[in-house]
DNA sequence: ACCTGGAATGAATGATCATTCATTCTCACG
DNA sequence: CGTGAGAATGAATGATCATTCATTCCAGGT
């Protein structure tokens, strides 16, 4: 009678990094529609149509697939910004310059599922260390690449009076404030303004260039 | 006997406003230490030094206490900043937008604690619609400020080809960025090449004025 | 000095969750 | 085909927490 009612799903036996990067996969979900706080590990499982033991089996404890999953994230994200700037011989700095900021501004990246995963564990930065490292480390390496392309650049156009490392800082705290604003006053900010101002500040640092 | 042992606290009777205050500051170092996620109601009450009915009282549910904090550090932070964009008449522009740059990037603002508290409640705002609509009114009230003040640079420098809107949430941008980069990568950033940094975005835009 | 409205207390309650682990089921390999 | 190593399940457990409310206590009014 049970298996009459209800469609049995046939459980089914997967390689570990399969598995893995599927919980990943829902955490994420489940974060961007609930919250870091909110997100239970059954809402978890539930999404990514498992069991609950199943968590446990491959990453010990939620704490530990919540890590995982900003590792991933971290990943993806400064993967794809250096890849940009380190380029392809052939491209041109103006051209990588624009492809980077196309990228950070850009639909994959400004989704909002994506942004609010960021900020749900930069909101949680303050209180656990753990996280501020695993962020960190990306970020040094993807803000040492651009002051690298930065530094090209000043040298390419003969600017004067400008430290590639501080304009660095500047650009990618920019970048990250333009993704909050797109997720906190969304009606007040488009993604096509979001480039625009973007560009604008590059056009007056690189006037030649941009 | 009892009372021979402890140190008996003597109960207190004090205005609603004085308690709720009191709340909501306990609430904020609670946020900043453990998170938004992990401050319990017996931690901030027993951080104000009462009990745990006494929140049920005066707030009826944690997540009533957790949205007039968010008020009250919203209100502060842009309260602040609002003043200062009016200023005194006999204020000029520059002095101005130099006293806004030091208000924001500046040791009232740039503590641990507080920007802790800004990203933990940015980081719901994606899960929680509420906590948008608090910032984002007002958000809107000190962009409307920034972009007049803008302007009236704009109209006394004789600069051409920029839109005072666009340069106030570029700016505005930048300083969240900015904040965000303080309490991530500390170690990247001092509170010093944060201003500069500032500074020098501020007179790309208004060579004449900084 | 003595009421009394209501501020403050904190043990008890019930709900929610992460984690466990005995059991079931798969499938690669012999 | 059979079989066993280990992947997957999910009911049970125990811990944590927000919320309740009967009781205690304070202070302003008479």
């Amino acid at each position: 009678m049970k298996a009459a009612a209800t469609l049995q799903k046939r459980r089914k036996i997967l390689p570990k990094a399969q598995r893995r990067h599927q919980l990943i996969e829902a955490t994420i979900a489940g974060i961007a529609r609930y919250g870091l706080a909110s997100t239970t590990m059954h809402m978890v499982t539930r999404e990514a149509g498992l069991s609950v033991g199943i968590a446990n089996l491959h990453f010990k404890t939620k704490e530990n697939l919540l890590r995982e999953t900003l590792r991933y994230v971290a990943e993806e994200y400064h993967k794809g910004q250096i890849d940009i700037m380190k380029g392809r011989e052939a491209d041109n700095l103006r051209h990588r310059l624009t492809a980077l900021l196309h990228f950070q501004l850009g639909r994959g990246v400004t989704q909002r599922q994506k942004m609010s995963v960021w900020f749900a564990y930069y909101g949680e930065v303050g209180a656990r260390p753990v996280y501020q490292k695993i962020v960190s480390a990306w970020d040094r390496a993807a803000a040492r690449e651009l002051e690298f392309l930065f530094a090209s650049v000043i040298r390419e156009g003969g600017y004067t009076d400008i430290d590639p490392g501080e304009l660095a800082i500047g650009y990618a705290a920019l970048i990250d404030g333009l993704h909050l604003a797109l997720l906190v006053t969304p009606r007040e900010l488009t993604k096509q303004n979001a480039k625009k101002i973007g560009r604008d500040f590059l056009r007056r640092a690189f006037p030649n260039h941009i």
